[in-house]
DNA sequence: CGTTTGACGGTCC
DNA sequence: CGGACCGCCAAAC
């Protein structure tokens, strides 16, 4: 076993990656969404963690993350600024000016979903 | 420990 | 319909 003498503490950011890798494959959320689901922070405090996610130990479906309105606004911090958007198309998502069609129909709300 | 930042959201006009 | 503006709040410096 490990020796993880470092113990992480239940940061904000790990609680957004533990939500985002929630998410299933074909829909999207939102930094809203999830930043209410956790019940702290707020939607920008949820796009600083996906930053960070590149450097998180665990990986992070970041693509499946959009801003409310359905715009690929995090499409940018990607390898490719096109990366995010082959992403989304690769899971039968409709991208089209940078905005996820039937973006309503693809939502995923965590809040509701983890709601057990 | 004060300041800056930031992949947002909502309101205002 | 879209640009401008403020508020949120945690992490980085």
């Amino acid at each position: 076993m490990q020796d993880k003498n470092k113990e992480k503490q239940s940061s904000f950011q790990d609680e957004v990656y533990a939500i985002v890798r929630e998410i299933p494959k074909g829909r999207v959320s939102t930094y809203g969404a999830i930043a209410n689901a956790l019940g702290t922070g707020t939607a920008r405090m949820v796009g600083y963690a996906m930053n960070k996610s590149v450097q998180a130990d665990i990986y992070v479906p970041a693509h499946r993350v959009v801003n409310r309105k359905g715009e690929l606004t995090g499409r940018h911090h990607f390898s490719t600024p096109t990366r995010m958007q082959e992403l989304l198309e690769a899971e039968n998502i409709s991208i089209q000016k940078d905005c996820v069609q039937d973006f309503k129909d693809k939502f995923w709300n965590p809040a509701l979903e983890l709601l057990d």
